[in-house]
RNA sequence: GGGCGCAUAGCUCAACUGGUAGAGCAGCGGACUCUUAAUCCGUUUGUUGAAAGUUCGAUUCUUUCUGCGCCCA
């Protein structure tokens, strides 16, 4: 009797057999007037009653008041003519204790069909339950039951639960009843988000919504989903950023606008990459780059101190110290730095990422142009001195970044930032940073550029790329341009990816363990 | 995309160099009205991820496939 089908069918003559009673086994119109957090919270600090001391005499109570609360079953201890289960509602879990010559002989023989994994509703008033070691525990003492929803497949294993991490993700319901902890992560995430929007609605932002579907791509440096419009018979793509859309709306002069959503990229799965992630996306018009790594740094200080318990804290074994203030390093100099420890080939001075010749002279004198691997390969068919740069700081100068500081990385190339405001002093980087915590890109900030004219030749330039084979570049956007030639105001944007938030500040391995369904091959 | 690893009962895990699969929990039957992984007695349960190969014999060795995980890119 132990193969899944038999198992499942002994829980199904349960349910005919509470139907033999009269009773429902999907049972409606039970309504709790209390949940495990509120009664604890109740009776938090109350002293046991007077122990009735015979040995089978019904317990004395805290309160004759009486509590009607529901939940699922996940511990059950049954002694024949009475039984204790721990009830897990949406707040946690209460003990409830059932007693025969409490809720009488009909309803103890609808109890004797009650088994872990099921719904039920009570009805009771609280005691304390006997001290044995330590404290007892507030209990709810029955005095009646009803089976609110039978199940019919049986939970895990009650003292290892649910480890399978395949089974987890699959069935996320398993892995939420059984493991506290996930529930946690989760909650943590939503009060993360919370945090964002609070954070932002104090300062007078705004927050939309804009489409998901897009009949042109942009606002990354990503390959898109597609889909089609039946109707209109128009090939769509999922958004890979939700950008140029918002400052779009700067134009219409929201000023000061977020939006917190799905973005959809066509990649390869990682720890740190699910197809469909969400970000947080804000835009304040008269906000510099600059303005916003402070502006950064106050946000992820306030929710360190919420979500993780303060301002220091572990990632994976790593303590990072989000004290201000955070470092804030040139990409050049990261690279110089990665050269210096040798996780590049050496000579790789300042003075050579500044020259295009002398950083040519380089690559080919190293041998890193040659190289088979990632490197090597985008250096080969980079088309620029600024994209030469990109992909040695992407494959070497992020991992000589401080390990224990959140980092500021700067001074961006302008050929891979082709919606990123101009410097001033040097026309050849961008007004951007972006913000790399234990190795991992956590923001991506810069000033826009709002130079209509800069912007038509840079969405000219990635045709030209997307022509040449390309395939991680954006369309032209007639549409967005026109709209910066009614004028974008100086504004300042930034994304923060929610997901990679929330694994930093609940500290998990792994962005399956912080989405809760993360995208997974079908089974069988 | 490349490399490494994992896949055994519903769950958590065993099974030495190849000898026909076990435990705990869950389930089932019984005892039990203060338990905390309740306890005690008895007891059922398997296409060892799939397919093929080597062998007298494969959970074990080989190949392919599927799914998952980790590392690299």
């Amino acid at each position: 009797m132990s193969d899944e089908r038999e198992l499942i069918a002994e829980r199904e003559k349960k349910v005919e057999e509470i139907r033999a009673l009269g009773a429902n086994p999907y049972a409606n119109g039970f309504s709790p007037t209390h949940t495990a957090a509120e009664i604890a919270a109740k009776f938090a600090g109350a002293e046991a009653p007077p122990d009735a001391g015979e040995k089978g005499a019904a317990p004395a109570l805290l309160s004759d008041e009486h509590f009607k609360i529901a939940g699922r079953i996940v511990a059950f201890r049954g002694f024949g003519k009475a039984a204790f289960v721990k009830l897990l509602d949406r707040t946690g879990e209460i003990q409830v204790w059932v007693r025969k010559d409490l809720i009488g002989d009909a309803a103890f023989a609808l109890w004797k069909l009650v088994e872990r994994g099921d719904f039920i509703g009570v009805v009771g008033s609280p005691t304390i339950t006997r001290p044995k070691n330590g404290a007892g525990e507030l209990t709810i003492v029955a005095e009646n039951v009803v089976v609110l929803t039978k199940a019919t497949r049986s939970l895990p294993e009650k003292f290892h639960g649910l480890s399978d991490q395949e089974i987890r993700y699959r069935q996320r319901y398993v892995d939420l009843i059984v493991n506290p902890e996930v529930r946690e992560v989760f909650r943590k995430r939503t009060a993360i988000v919370r945090g964002l929007r609070r954070f932002l609605d104090a300062r007078g932002f705004f927050e939309v919504e804009t489409p998901m579907m897009h009949s042109i791509v942009g606002g990354a440096a990503a390959r898109p989903f597609k889909t089609h419009h039946n109707a209109l018979d128009l090939d769509l793509n999922m958004r890979i950023a939700p950008e140029l859309h918002l400052k779009r709306l700067v134009v219409g002069s929201l000023e000061r606008v977020y939006e917190i959503g799905r973005n959809f990229r066509n990649e390869g799965l990682s720890r740190q990459h699910n197809p469909e992630f969400t970000m947080l996306e804000f835009y304040q018009a008269y906000a510099t780059y600059e303005d916003l790594m402070r502006l950064t740094e106050t946000l992820f200080q306030e929710l360190a101190r919420e979500i993780a318990g303060g301002e220091e804290l572990v990632y994976q074994g790593q303590a990072v110290s989000f004290a201000s203030p955070w470092p804030r390093i040139p990409m050049k100099d990261a690279i110089v730095e990665a050269s210096r420890r040798e996780l590049l080939p050496g000579g790789l001075e300042r003075a050579v990422l500044d020259d295009p010749e002398a950083l040519t002279r380089w690559i080919d004198a190293s041998g890193v142009g040659r190289r088979g691997d990632d490197l090597g390969a985008v250096l080969r068919k980079s088309e620029s001195h600024g994209e030469r740069v990109g992909a040695l700081f992407d494959n070497a100068g992020e991992k000589a970044l401080p390990a224990d500081r959140p980092t500021f990385v700067t001074e961006y190339p302008a050929e891979t930032s082709p919606l990123s405001r101009r410097n001033d002093a040097d026309p050849t980087r961008v007004d951007r940073f972006e913000l790399f915590i234990v190795g991992r890109e956590h923001a991506n900030a810069f000033s826009e550029l709002n130079d209509p004219a800069d912007q038509r030749s840079r969405f000219a330039r990635q045709v030209v790329a997307k022509a040449s084979g390309r395939d991680e570049t954006m369309d032209y956007d007639e549409d967005y341009c026109r709209a910066l030639e009614y004028g974008l105001p100086p504004t300042a944007g930034e994304g923060i990816g929610i997901d990679r938030l929330t694994m930093l500040l609940t500290d998990q391995p792994s962005i399956r363990d912080v989405i809760l369904f993360p995208l997974m091959r079908p089974e069988q």
